[in-house]
DNA sequence: CGGGACAACGTTTTT
DNA sequence: CGTTGTCCCG
């Protein structure tokens, strides 16, 4: 692997690095590295060295002269704002961790912690993650009746994708349901009502979910002058990396964010776009240069990271595409194996030779860490977590279903979430529900009770005088003594979940006998995780909008650290990354395309990318593979053709081989 | 009114 | 297969 060396941290003036620009960069790198002032749009084919390129762009900023906090980077996850400016600081000095960042839903919550009070919010507002909302909506549906009036009216998830979807996509959702959702016309008007009752209980609970931190943030800047010169002036140069994958809300935020200095640059490719059920379009990265009027382009097309036969498959999967996309990748690696396309009897056979053939890379030499399986959808990849334990494989699973998000840790968060805001009754029903004895309807009661409450002392105090008795009155008594206790400020974090954790365990036993240890586990795990943090605030900001991915499977041997952990990952979650050797699981026709999209073109088109991605992940080994008469419950059929994606390509891209059993005992 | 037992339904990707 | 909704008993 490249090398680099580190420069000493001592605290000389950044001017006084010279960095050659010129000889580390390549022309188009260059050109954008050092094109500071006004708007430049990069398109960035995959592995062209675009994070390269923006790291010596903050360094270059920098050494210009700018303050690093007034530079403001706006990436997909947290985690690579963090290694941009990690390698910018080894680059120019220490200064640039202080650029800001982070992804547009964490960044708006910085600045609408703020400026809470301008629009309409209480400072201390709960975010809502996805099943929070839900739960909100179910509770609204059923207080107007909705269940029981009509059976076909649409579940909890689907009324908020729509919901979600007229805001990411700009629209209303009127217009949503008569051009996409025909078939809910029907329900329009409760829909709408429910929409609004939805909105208003936001309101007046101090919620917010994902959607509205975007809204609020964007309606900052609109209507809001005062405050939004002064945002433009604190961030006076911006950059967005993954710009295909923004939607029509978070492109007016950029242009808001720039209003009185135009210096944006955005990054992306239009090749990659993946998220346009977040309602983010490829569209937009070509409307970039009419909302910053003098844009100037740069494309960069040498790709450093594949060779030659991986570049030309995901070149000829592209190239099929119905838009024509904007760029073909190249590269100066050459030679190198084709990729390889496997038929496999079933799916055992599939994960078998999965295991078999990362045992047999491991054998040449190549660590788990730089090995990586991908697949459509997070449950592709079970049968395949059970072989590889059975072959004691240590991995790790990005993607998919998060420890954050299982019922006793959210069980556990509820509690912190009444302490940050106690007018949360999402949270407060959550917690009350699960005392002994007490019911929906109790629970209701008490919440209304406490309801008028000034603050969170005089909440705990009317819960322990709740008036009516019962099998419970004991438990609310204890409920109020815990929350009391970790209200203290001066109690940190860590200290706080492990307080409630054990207030907790004794009902998780009682409900969950089977699994309990396992519950347990996961639980110690979030007070690690809890400590970590200095304040409540962040820590719960984080739960919501940076939630920790790492599983606590059972794959994760502790010896595993040495050569680290072979990657499994649904390809959302492996956008950006790369590995030495990648295998692409599940490429049969209804699985990967997925058969939910299928029926448009435009869903085929975004799956069509979505394998461009994939392959594109690859920088020596390429591994495709399919079972063949795989019989499919959720669909209802049998998933015999490989995915159409590989049919019909020109020949002597791919060697196609076939997985034999040999057969007997193992 | 609470909670357990059973039936029916729908099944992706992420902030 | 796991979640969500319904029904009925204590």
């Amino acid at each position: 692997m490249e090398t680099y060396t580190l420069r000493p941290r001592a605290a000389v003036a950044p001017s006084r690095y010279r960095i050659d620009y010129a000889g580390e960069l390549n022309e188009a790198q260059y050109e954008a590295a050092t094109t500071l002032d006004g708007p430049v749009l990069v398109i960035a084919g995959a592995g062209s060295g675009k994070t390269r390129t923006l790291v010596y762009r903050v360094a270059r900023l920098v050494e210009s002269g700018v303050n690093p906090a007034q530079i403001l980077l706006l990436t997909f996850t947290r985690k690579a704002a963090e290694e941009m400016l990690r390698r910018a600081a080894e680059l120019v000095g220490a200064s640039c961790e202080r650029v800001a960042g982070g992804t547009f839903h964490s960044f708006a919550n910085t600045v609408l912690r703020r400026h809470a009070r301008t629009v309409g919010l209480g400072p201390g507002f709960t975010i809502l993650d996805r099943s929070d909302a839900e739960d909100v909506v179910n509770l609204l549906r059923t207080r107007a009746g909705l269940d029981r009036k009509d059976r076909r009216f649409p579940r909890k998830n689907a009324i908020l994708e729509i919901f979600s979807m007229a805001v990411n996509r700009s629209t209303t959702v009127r217009l949503l349901v008569e051009e996409t959702y025909g078939h809910l016309y029907d329900h329009l008007d409760d829909l709408l009502r429910l929409e609004d009752a939805y909105a208003r209980y936001k309101r007046e609970k101090n919620l917010v979910d994902y959607d509205d931190l975007l809204v609020l943030l964007r309606d900052l800047l609109r209507d809001h002058p005062d405050a939004a010169d002064q945002l433009s002036r604190t961030y006076r140069y911006v950059m967005v990396d993954e710009y295909q994958d923004t939607n029509r809300l978070q492109a007016e935020i950029v242009r808001g964010l720039a209003r009185t200095h135009d210096n944006v640059m955005a990054v992306g490719d239009d090749s990659q776009s993946i998220y346009s059920f977040r309602g983010a379009t490829f569209r937009n990265i070509m409307d970039f240069p009419a909302l910053f009027p003098g844009t100037r382009i740069v494309k960069l097309e040498e790709n450093y990271r594949s060779t030659q036969p991986i570049l030309d498959l995901a070149n000829a999967v592209i190239d099929r595409a119905a838009e024509k996309h904007t760029k073909v990748l190249h590269t100066r690696k050459a030679d190198g194996q084709r990729p390889l396309l496997l038929q496999c009897t079933d799916e055992q056979a599939q994960s078998r030779f999965v295991c078999q053939r990362v045992l047999e890379l491991r054998e040449e030499g190549v660590p788990l860490s730089e090995i990586a399986v991908l697949f459509r959808s997070s449950f592709h990849s079970f049968d395949l977590e059970l072989e590889l334990s059975r072959a004691d494989i240590p991995f790790v699973k990005r993607g998919g279903f998060k420890f954050i998000e299982t019922a006793h840790v959210k069980d556990v968060l509820a509690h912190l979430r009444i302490v940050a805001n106690p007018r949360d009754a999402v949270s407060w029903h959550r917690v009350l529900l699960l005392l002994d004895g007490l019911g929906p309807k109790t629970a209701d009661d008490v919440f209304n009770h406490l309801a008028e409450a000034a603050d969170l002392a005089e909440a705990t105090a009317r819960l322990a005088a709740y008036p009516r008795r019962g099998a419970y009155t004991k438990e609310l008594g204890r409920l109020a003594r815990v929350l009391e206790e970790i209200a203290d400020d001066r109690l940190p974090p860590g200290e706080k979940v492990a307080r409630v954790v054990g207030f907790y365990t004794p009902m998780l036993r009682n409900v969950h006998r089977e699994d309990f240890p396992k519950r347990e586990k996961d639980l110690e795990h979030f007070i690690t995780i809890a400590g970590r943090y200095r304040s409540l605030a962040s820590l719960l900001a984080d739960m919501a909008l940076e939630p920790p991915t790492d599983s606590v499977g059972d794959g994760l041997a502790a010896d595993g650290e040495d050569e680290g952990l072979l990657t499994l990952s649904t390809i959302h979650s492996a956008k950006g990354l790369e590995w030495h050797a990648v295998f692409v699981i599940w490429m049969v026709d209804g699985r990967f395309p997925s058969y939910h999209n299928i029926q448009d073109a435009d869903d085929v088109e975004e799956e069509r990318r979505l394998l461009y991605v994939s392959l594109t992940r690859a920088k020596q080994h390429l591994y495709l593979s399919y079972p063949i008469d795989v019989y499919d419950r959720a669909s209802g059929m049998v998933l015999g053709k490989p995915s159409r994606f590989v049919e019909g390509l020109p020949e002597g891209l791919l060697r196609e081989v076939q997985v034999v059993d040999e057969g007997g005992l193992r």
